[in-house]
DNA sequence: AGGTGATCATCC
DNA sequence: GGATGATCACCT
């Protein structure tokens, strides 16, 4: 039986909820709480994501503090294979595409939600049915020096050619630890952007996302010392 | 339209 | 096989 609504009050306590579960697959996680589990992610990708936000208390929907307000962290769930290597990348946040002025790493979207992650691993390859996926241990994660120094200089180069104008330039392929790629519904979504010029252009979202190197990395080197 | 949660699926 | 570019659902 676990409890319903729960709202974490500590970083210990949250943890614990979380470690919890470990082991668990999601099919129990979502029929514990009496939700039903989709067949595949085609049509529910965020579902996951949603499953464990719902399980550990994080407040949901759009906004612009971290999942645990009051903690400061931010949840995300990724998935690893049998070695426990991501499958996917991880995204981060959208990218500012005008009034880039005086914008510094500090203050970005990308340094805010990388304070303290609490990742939540899900052992499941595209074969494996939703249903039988399993949580792995969690892991709160907060950058080291060096990490912070890789993903600060990642987004500065980024975001000079961002504010240089040019974004449509830019591929998945920049970028040491972070990349930018398409964020939007579909290829056909437009927003502001900034032109090889200078003058304004219509151009598709960006967000910034984790390469998978970087999360197998740092998800090693908790498990291997733990 | 732009943000949250992400994974899909094609190309290399 | 794996990464890049594209996409899906829901909310405000």
């Amino acid at each position: 039986m676990i409890e319903l609504n729960f709202t974490p009050d500590s970083e210990p306590q949250l943890l614990d909820r979380a470690e919890a579960v470990a082991g668990w697959t999601l099919g129990e996680l979502a029929d514990a709480l009496g939700i039903a589990v989709p067949d595949n992610l085609l049509r529910h990708k965020g579902w996951s994501g949603q499953l464990l936000e719902r399980y550990l208390g994080a407040s949901a929907g759009s906004k612009p503090h971290p999942d645990f307000e009051q903690l400061g962290i931010e949840l995300k769930t990724i998935p690893v294979d049998l070695q426990g290597k991501p499958l996917e990348t991880t995204f981060v946040s959208v990218c500012p595409l005008t009034n880039l002025g005086g914008l510094r790493w500090e203050e970005s979207p990308v340094c805010h939600k990388l304070r303290a992650i609490l990742w939540i691993p899900i052992l499941g390859e595209r074969q494996i049915p939703v249903a039988q996926r399993t949580l792995g241990m969690p892991l709160l994660w907060r950058p080291s020096p060096q990490e912070w120094q890789a993903l600060q200089q990642d987004w500065e180069e980024i975001m000079e050619r961002v504010a240089l104008g040019e974004v449509e330039s830019i591929t998945a392929r920049h970028g040491e630890v972070l990349q930018l790629r398409p964020k939007a519904a579909n290829s056909r979504v437009l927003t502001d952007g900034i032109g090889p010029d200078g003058s304004p252009i219509q151009t598709l979202p960006r967000g910034f996302y984790l390469k998978i190197p970087f999360t197998h990395a740092l998800l090693q080197r908790h498990f291997h010392n733990n």
